[in-house]
DNA sequence: GGAAGTACGTACATTTTGGTAAGTATTCCG
DNA sequence: CGGAATACTTACCAAAATGTACGTACTTCC
C-alpha cells in the first residue's frame, strides 16, 4: 500500500481521501449489515432478536458486532433493561436518523429502478 | 445459513428480504470502491489511471473489477479508443448518475456533519 | 419436565475482499 | 537508448468479513 500524507489538520473533509476520517464513516454506514440496519431501525425501536429477524440472514455475531460499531459512531442507541432473559432495545439517535434517511433514500431508489437496472445487466 | 424462501414473482422489492436481487443491487453502490468510483465519476468522465489516482490507494485489481461490475449493473459506461498505449473513458450511465446523486449526497452529509460524529465516537 | 426464547461472547472455520508482482505492446520524453 | 506511462489480466498470498456452534441464567409456554 502507498503511503499517503496525512490530510492537513483543518483540511476539508474528503471521502476521497484515503486518510479522512470520513471515509471510514462512510464505510460504516454503507457496510453490508450497517446500512440494513439503519434502514431496518429507521423510524421505531426494535430489540435484538426483531431486529435479527427484520434482516432475516444475518447471524447473531455480525449483528451485535455492527450494532456496536453503529453505537460507536453514534448512530445507535442501546438501552439494555436489567432483566432476565434479556432486553435490549436499540434505536437511532439524532444524527443516526439523519444518516438513516439518505440511506433509505438509496434503497428506496435501487427498490424503484430495480426493473429498469435488472434490464440493463449484463 | 437458514434458507429463506425466494420472493414470489411479482413481489415489490425489499432490500429487507435476504433473496430480493435489490439487496445485492444496494450492496454494489454501496461496497467499499463502488460507492467511492460512483463519487469520483458524479458529472465527469475519466480514464483509468486518473480515477485510480482520484481514489489514492485503490489497486489496479480492484479498480478493474469493480468498475465491470458497475458496468455489469448498468451504472457505469466505458468506452475503449483502440490505440497504443490504451486509452479507456469511464462515465456514469443515466441510471448511475441517479445512483451517485443519492451516494453523493450520503457523502456529503458525512463530510458536513464529520465534526458532530466524531465529537459523538466512543 | 422439556423446549424455546433472550442477548450476547468466544473459538474456530470458511468465504470474500484486497494487495503485490509480473507481463503486454507501444508511445512519449529526456 | 532507458524509463515511465497506459489498461488491464493472471497467479498467488494476506487480511478482513462473515458464519457456525456452543455456553449462559433464567422465564414462559406446552
Amino acid at each position: 500500500m502507498k503511503d499517503f500524507p496525512a490530510p492537513p489538520p483543518g483540511s476539508c473533509p474528503d471521502v476521497l481521501h484515503p486518510r479522512c476520517p470520513s471515509r471510514q464513516v462512510l464505510q460504516h454506514l454503507t457496510s453490508r449489515w450497517g446500512a440494513l440496519v439503519l434502514v431496518a431501525l429507521a423510524g421505531r425501536t426494535l430489540r435484538f432478536s426483531d431486529l435479527r429477524r427484520a434482516l432475516g440472514d444475518v447471524s447473531d455475531r455480525m449483528l451485535a458486532q455492527t450494532l456496536q460499531g453503529l453505537e460507536a459512531d453514534g448512530m445507535v442507541r442501546r438501552v439494555a433493561h436489567d432483566v432476565v432473559p434479556p432486553h435490549v432495545d436499540y434505536s437511532l439517535t439524532e444524527i443516526g436518523q439523519e444518516a438513516a434517511v439518505l440511506v433509505r433514500g438509496l434503497a428506496d431508489w435501487v427498490e424503484r429502478r430495480l426493473p429498469d437496472i435488472l434490464g440493463c445487466q449484463r
